[in-house]
This record gives C-alpha cells, structure tokens and sequence, in this order.
RNA sequence: GGGCGCAUAGCUCAGUGGUAGAGCGCUACCUUGACAUGGUAGAGGUCCGUGGUUCGAUACCACGUGCGCCCACCA
C-alpha cells in the first residue's frame, strides 16, 4: 500500500544506494557505447544551480540512452583547480595560525594540499549524487592523478618536440596577488571610473616648436603657441618611470618638427626620444604616446619594432623593484602608493596639465580580483594559432556541430583571433612543467628526469647537475585532455577504444573558450583513427544557458542571490528541481530558478504519486506479457493512442536537445490526459461490476502509469523508481529497463476522435453548466435534438461518462428543443439543457450571442479571402479548402446559435 | 570597435506563412471515495515600431527602438 505521499528525504539516499549497489551507472549489456564526460567540477566547489543544471541535462541524455539500450558511461571527476585550491589551503594555513607555504617548503605544502583534498576535497560529487547523477563513480578520475599526469606530461614533451610549444620573454598578465602569470582568458576587463592625467615632457634643451591650437572650417591651422614641451596623457602615471620614448603618429603634422628629438621623462630625470610610429591615434588625446614596453601590451609592440629600452618597474607583488632607473623615492613602494606619488610630483614641478575623469577599461584577476599588472617574464606558451587551425577546420566541415548553432560563430570568433596560450603558473598546485635546466641555462624537456639528464649529458658531459623549472601548468591544461585522459590515454585502454570520442559536451556557453576550444585543439592532435586521421573528441557540443534568479539576474556570490540546489532538494525533492531546471532549458535561454516554480513541479509529482494511489486501490494491474494491441475498449485504444504521441514526443525532444519540448511533453500527458480525463473516464468502469471490460481497463490503466514512469523517469528519476518498484514485482529497476517504443502503443484515429468527442461534449456542458450559475452538485436532464444516427449511437456508448462527468441524470431526445432550455451545441450536434426555473434567459441570449458575433466576425474574414481572387487563385488549393470547410463548420454552428436565440425569444 | 541574442497574456516563456498557446498569478464555484501539493469554469493579447516580400506576416527580410550578453590594446 503506498502512502499517504512521497518522502523524498527517505526515498532518494535508499534508492540512489539501490543503483550504485545494482552497478546501474556502469556501461553494460551490448548495445552501442553511448559517452558523455562530465565537465570536472572543482575539487573546492560545492553544488551550485549552475552545476545543477548542467548535469541534470547530462542525467537526462544519460538515462534516456541507457534505458534505449546504450552501453552508456557518464564519466565523472574532478579537477585540481590550481589557483583556487592554492588559495584554500593557503587561507586554512593562515587561519589556524600555521607557516605559509614558503616557510613550509613546496614538498610539505603540497602534501598539506592533498591531505585537504582527501578530508574536505570533492563533496560536490556527494551533491552530484543527491541530484540523481548516474555517473559511474567507480571511474572518477582526478586531474592530478598518476594517469592523468602522466597524459600532460606527455603532451607537453609531444608539443614541445614539435615545436608547438615554447618558452618565451614576452609580456604577460600578470596578478600581484597570487604572483604568477595568468592567461588572457583569465583576466577580466571591467569599466571603472578612472582618470586621465596629462603631464608635460620638457623639450631637450629648452627647445620649443609651434603647436596649432585652433582650426578653420578646412581643417587649417589659423593660431599657434609656442610649446617647450610634448603633452602626454595616461590612466597609469607610475608606469611613466619606465617611459622609452614617446611615440606620434608619422601623418601627424603638429610634432613634425620635433619628431627625431628628445624630451626629459620627468621624475626619472631621463631623455627620451620621440618617434614616429604607426600606433598612436592623432585624434585621440594630445596625439603624442607615452611608451612604456614593459607594461603596457601595445607600448610593447610598439617598443619592439622601433628598439626602444624597456624598463621593468615592479616586482611580482607590485611593488617598485630597487633599480638604478626607479628614483630612490619609489622604490619598494606598492604601484597605487607610486602613482599617487608620481602625480604630487608632477605637479609639484609644474608638469601637471590637468586630470580628467575617465571611464576606462581595467584588467582584474578572475580569482584574485585585483588589478592585473602587463609583466615582461620568461613563460611557456602553447602555439595555439596552429593548434586552431583544425580545430576551426573540424567545426567548418560539421564533424562538431554546436547546438544551438549560433555558438559555432562565438568559437570561430575566438578561435580565429587566438593568441599564444600561456601555460606556465607561478603556484606549486598543480602538474610541474618538466623542463630541468643546466647550469648555463639550457633546457631539456622531457617525460623523466633520467631522460633530461641523458640529453644534458650529451651537451655537458656526465654528471651534469639540472635544476627543474619550478613552475606548474595551467589548470585548463591538464582539463583539455579530460575526453581522453580519463579514458586511460596514453594507454591503450578498452575504455578509450569503445567510449572516445565521446557522443555529446554538455557545457554552458561561459567555458566554450576556457574548456571546449582547447579540448577540440588537443583532441584533434592527440587522438587519430586507425588511419592517422584526426578524430573530434565529440561531435555535438550542446551549449545550455545560465541559471538565474527569479528576476532574471545572474547567481553570483557577490549579489548574494545565489540559491542552494541542496536547500531546494531538501525542501521539494530532487525530482522536482530537475523537472524545473529541464522545464525551462529552452535553447539560447537562460533558466529561472524559484521556489514557487520547483513547488509547481513538486506537485505534479504528487499529482503522479496519487495517480498510482489510485490505479493501486483500483487494482491496476497489467499482466507480463500485456499485448496492448490486444485492446478493444476504446477508452483502451484512446489512451494507448495518446501515451504513443507522447512517447514520441518526449523522444524528440531529448533528442533534439529540447529538454523543454521533452518535459513539456511529459508533464501534459501524465497531467492533463491521464489524470484529467483517463482516470475520470476510467472510473465508472473501475467501480462498476467485475468483467472483461474491468480487466481490461485495469491493465491498460496500469500499463500506461508503468510507460509514464519510463518516460518521466530521465527527468524525475526517484519518484518514478519508487512508485516502479512499490507497483509491482520487477525483475529490474526503471533505471535499467526499456524505453517506450511506438511499438509499445497503438495507433487508432477513431477512438481517439471518439474519446474525444465525449471529451469535448462534457467540457461543453460543464461550460454551460458554470455560466449559467447550475450548482455544481446538481444533476440535470439533456435532451438530444433530432440526433443523427451518429450522435445516438455515440452518447448511447458513453452515456455513462457524460452523465457522470458532467452531472446529467437523464437523458431523453425530442424532435425540437424545450422552452426555456439552454442549448450546447457540439459539432453537428445539438442539446437542449431544460433548466427551467433556473435559467436565466436574459444571460442565456448574451452568450449565445457573444458567440455569434464571434464566429461572424470569423466568417467575415474567411469570406473576404475567398472573394479575394489572388488568394483563391495563388494560395495552395488546400489551404483554399479549409477555409471553404471552415466556413462551413461556423455557418452550420451559426444556424443553430440563431435558432437558440430565437428560440429564447417565446420566453 | 567587432560579434551574439532577446522583445507574444499581469509574470515567466512555448509557438506557427492562413484558427494565438502553456505554467504561474488572478476571478468564481466545488471538502464529488486518488490527489485542496486538488478539481471545474473563466477573464486576460495592436504577438515592440516602421517599411518590404507575399494572395496572406506574430512568424520571412531590412531598418529603427529598447533590453541583455560575449570579445577587444584607444594611450
């Protein structure tokens, strides 16, 4: 006996255990591989919606594959996520008043980092667990483990053989805070308000020029001034101590005369030259730029091309380094302290023009958040342009295909536009880079340390000492390789032979460039089929929105209004956060999260649940080896003809990754015509006298709540587990049982226009009923007007029903309508509702002629196309037809609206 | 500066070259033997604007307006 209602916080532990205990995750059986690699949560993070979404589509994909028969493996794991496991532990240091890190040493640290990993590492896959994801846990795999280290060390000796990867002085964005590099994907850049200071540059020499400072209409100079300076503007007045020259456009006539000269770079008590250069904007500014190579990403160009001197001024935490060319002043100080400096000191020598607010675009560190600093340091660099080549190749020719398509351009965009990818972090968490170096400073790459130093020796002779570079990899990396390296590569594993390439990425549109760019690049290098060629590590990419709060805005910490997917699950039930999330991934949509929407779908699973109640105290039972084309009843046929749409349906959705359409699909039938309609229709036969009749619609009630959890069960797992195993004695769980086939329905056109026929009498009637103000308890008489043949066999087949449904105790026919009936038109059918004494006529005429004047206006319309010669001539003769029929159809309705009225008229 | 997306009922969103839909909310009625986490009925829409294509446009195209997002080195 089921309960009372379903208890999700008893129900999903039991069942979920039931699974993993019955290996339902593991890939099994002999149909096709079906593979999806779960994009690696961080080993810090804990469940967030945004997760939440992400691998209930992937649970969906997932069990609807498995239970269509696929060998199915949802590859889960985790990844190492350098910074911010760095920064975790750091912080736990500090807070238990522990050594730092440098005082602990990188090989106690590390240790520490993994001993974290172990306690508090990975409740996330706990949390993946509560939502229902049937990964098979027994091959969760970790970024850093021996395996999948041993693939990026491949890679990385593979990429620098061949010259794909590199090491490199150059500049690079650079976090103060964590002091290491990072890569361009990692920096954000925000608008802030700002400001622009313009300085003056004194002229070598006192030296002057005449400057024009006001135009005719022509664009001539008409008045000048005589300057002794050249202007220049910044929104960074501290990086002016490591000025090289100060650049102007050649075309620029009012630095001509000065172009070639020098100026005194204030402060630093230097002089500078002014050159001419391509890059600055005459019309920007003062026209005249400062260039600043170490610091600046377009001075740095700049600088290159005209050889001018760079100037390093900080540190790696910021600070201005104790260089001969940083003035004693400065040294040691933190670059906000400098630049408030620099300007008090312009100023004080005159130099300040003026100070302007600006809105200016400024760098910040995505985990650190601070202000990210352009450094000039030696870094390895992976040569992504050449990587991308094929990988731009393979998305062009459709071997990756994005859905929804839109996304391919985003990723073209990028890809078309790729800079070298740094690589190497200053942080100890992480895979290290395996390069040694010889005392003189030359590199060796390669898998071991014995390996390096039998290449060192070639060069230096035995017993030549190498140092290792002390840095470690970028976390994306290692994650590039994940569609392959949890698969066993570099191994020939059976798993990477049957599961790669993978079927389908499910990922949200923020990670395309981190994540999915560089999978494809690795992937195509890395993985070939047997005839060398290049293989896709999946050729569907489904790109799924954010979640967002109720009004639309993004979850995010700083807004504090995130919300917790456990809370949800803990309040509602899992199955009813996953309804949601599926319910509302409309493609290039976001998702809207809100309790009164999970509620929603909270109910329909008690609305489910009941339903089985229901179908329980009935007896509802279907035999085995249950033949549903063996059905008579048409009430069976009905229902089987609906469960088969919606079968297909549902199938199509998913398929097309249209997890709206899918659950849509489901939520109507189970709702709206199961319960609705075959419940009620069901039971006056349920309750009436034993028989075949009752047999049958048993079995068929009970078949069918049996195909509405295998369809619902990818959405809403637990309950319809629960509710599969308490109905009857299976010989498996749901999760491992077939998918409905349309071979599983029948398909019967004239029960369903039967049923329906009833369906919309008794909608008809309960429509008269409540405008007419009937109490709803009351039973009424209805009298069929002269009724066709087809119309007394109909009702006289289901007058059980109607009379039921719609509360009529007798039914009776006559030849003309009663005075002072109400009358229900249906199809071409009439029936007189005698409610004499109840009715009231003046109510009954305006809604008969409410109608009427709806359908005339309909009428008006469809004749004025049809006497419109070109529609009758060009538009497709069927289209031509159905208006002809739909005429027809509301002329027929109106003859019997007019005669209603009239009829109302005697009273 | 480039690129992408969105605009349909009070709200959130489906949707289709010919007849406008759902959920929630709202209104009225209903404790009917599965379910009040429920049932029945109902109200509610210039499908953003303008122009074009078409016999016909909410849908296709162009422009405009408004909103959102991503990328980008204007010092």
């Amino acid at each position: 006996m089921l309960n009372k209602s379903f208890e999700p916080a008893e129900a999903e532990p039991r069942l979920y255990a039931d699974w993993e205990g019955s290996d339902a995750f593991k890939p099994s059986g002999e149909g096709a591989p079906y593979t999806i690699v779960i994009p690696p949560p961080n080993v810090t993070g804990s469940l967030h919606m945004g997760h939440a979404l992400n691998n209930t589509l992937q649970d969906v994909l997932c069990r609807y594959q498995r239970m269509q028969g696929r060998s199915v493996l949802w590859q889960p794991g985790m990844d190492h996520a350098g910074i911010a496991t760095q920064m975790v532990v750091e912080r736990q240091l500090a807070k238990d008043g522990n050594e730092d890190r440098r005082a602990m040493g990188r090989e106690a640290f590390i240790e520490r980092v993994w001993q974290w990993k172990e306690e508090s590492g990975g409740q996330i896959l706990n949390q993946l667990r509560r939502l229902g994801a049937s990964c098979d846990w027994s091959r969760t795999r970790f970024t850093m483990d021996e395996g999948l280290s041993a693939a990026v060390v491949k890679v990385f000796v593979q990429l620098y053989e061949e010259g794909l990867l590199y090491k490199d002085k150059r500049l690079v964005n650079w976090d103060p805070q964590f002091e290491t590099a990072i890569s361009d994907l990692e920096v954000e850049n925000k608008e802030v308000d700002g400001h622009f200071w313009h300085f003056k540059y004194p002229l070598e020499n006192g030296e002057t020029y005449e400057f024009p400072v006001a135009f005719d209409d022509a664009g001539e100079p008409t008045e000048w001034e005589t300057r002794d300076y050249i202007s220049i503007a910044t929104t960074r007045p501290e990086t002016m101590l490591g000025d090289g020259a100060v650049a102007v456009h050649p075309s620029d006539k009012r630095y001509a005369p000065i172009v070639g000269k020098k100026c005194l770079l204030p402060l630093a008590d230097r002089y500078i030259p002014i050159i001419a250069d391509e890059y600055p904007d005459p019309d920007f500014g003062s026209g005249a730029v400062k260039i600043t190579g170490a610091h600046d990403f377009n001075d740095y160009q700049v600088a290159r091309r005209n050889d001018i001197p760079m100037y390093v001024l900080m540190d790696s935490k910021g600070r201005f380094v104790d260089e001969p060319h940083v003035p004693e002043a400065y040294r040691g100080k933190d670059r906000f302290e400098v630049r408030k400096a620099v300007v008090e000191d312009i100023d004080a020598r005159g130099l300040l023009i003026q100070i302007e607010d600006k809105k200016i675009m400024q760098p910040f560190g995505d985990r650190s958040g601070v202000v990210i600093e352009p450094m000039l340091t030696d870094q390895w660099y992976v040569n992504a342009e050449e990587l991308a080549k094929d990988a731009i190749a393979k998305v062009e020719e459709g071997a990756t295909r994005f859905i929804p398509d839109n996304w391919s351009k985003t990723y073209y965009q990028w890809m078309r536009n790729i800079e070298p990818w740094c690589v190497s972090r200053q942080l100890w968490w992480g895979h290290r880079i395996p390069a040694w170096y010889a005392p003189d400073g030359s590199v060796y790459v390669a898998e071991t340390e014995d390996a390096a130093c039998a290449k060192a020796e070639v060069d230096h002779g035995a017993g030549v000492a190498l140092t290792r570079d002390e840095d470690v990899l970028d976390t994306w990396f290692s994650s590039a390789l994940w569609p392959f390296s949890t698969l066993g590569w570099p191994e020939a594993t059976p798993e990477l032979a049957k599961h790669y390439p993978t079927n389908v990425l499910v990922t949200a549109f923020d990670i395309i460039f981190f994540w999915v760019a560089r999978m494809m690049m690795m992937g195509l290098h890395f993985m070939k089929d047997d005839n060398a060629a290049a293989v896709v590590p999946f050729p569907e990419v489904y790109i799924h929105g954010l979640v967002v709060d109720e009004k639309g805005q993004k979850m995010s910490k700083s807004k504090g209004n995130g919300v917790d997917p456990i809370d949800l699950i803990e309040k509602y039930g899992a199955d009813a956060l996953r309804f949601t999330l599926c319910a509302q991934a409309g493609q290039g949509r976001n998702v809207r999260v809100s309790d009164q929407r999970v509620e929603g779908y909270r109910n329909f699973s008690t609305k489910l649940w009941n339903a089985a109640r229901f179908a329980e105290m009935n007896e509802c039972a279907a035999p085995a080896d249950f033949d549903p084309s063996s059905a008579e009843e048409t009430l069976s046929r009905w229902i089987l003809d609906e469960a088969g749409r919606c079968a297909e349906d549902v199938a199509a959705g998913v398929d097309g990754y249209r997890f709206n359409d899918a659950a849509s699909a489901i939520y109507r039938f189970a709702w709206n015509v199961f319960c609705d309609w075959h419940l009620e229709l069901a039971k006056p036969i349920l309750q009436g006298p034993d028989g075949p009749q009752k047999d049958e619609v048993r079995a068929v009630t009970a078949y069918v709540l049996d195909k509405i959890l295998a369809l619902l069960h990818p959405f809403m797992p637990f309950v319809t587990e629960e509710l599969w195993g308490a109905r009857a004695a299976r010989a498996e769980h749901l999760v491992v049982s077939a998918w409905p086939t349309a071979d599983d329905f029948v398909s019967d056109a004239a029960a369903a226009s039967e049923i329906n026929w009833v369906i919309d009498l008794v909608t008809a009637v309960r429509s008269v009923r409540a405008e007419m103000n009937v109490p709803a308890g009351a039973k009424i008489e209805m009298v069929a007007i002269a009724p066709s043949s087809e119309t007394q066999t109909c009702l006289g087949r289901h007058k059980d029903l109607v009379g039921r449904l719609a509360r009529i105790e007798t039914f009776s026919d006559a030849a003309a309508p009663p005075k002072g009936a109400v009358q229900v038109i249906h199809g071409e059918a009439v029936f007189a509702l005698p409610l004499a004494g109840v009715i009231d006529a003046v109510a009954e005429k305006t809604r008969l002629e409410k109608e009427t004047v709806k359908i005339e206006k309909e009428m008006g319309g469809i004749d004025k196309k049809l006497a419109n010669k070109k529609f009758v001539e060009r538009a497709p003769a069927e289209i031509v037809a159905e208006q002809k029929e739909r005429r027809e159809a509301y002329s027929a309705r109106l003859i019997k609206l007019k005669a209603a009225i009239e009829q109302l008229a005697d009273l």
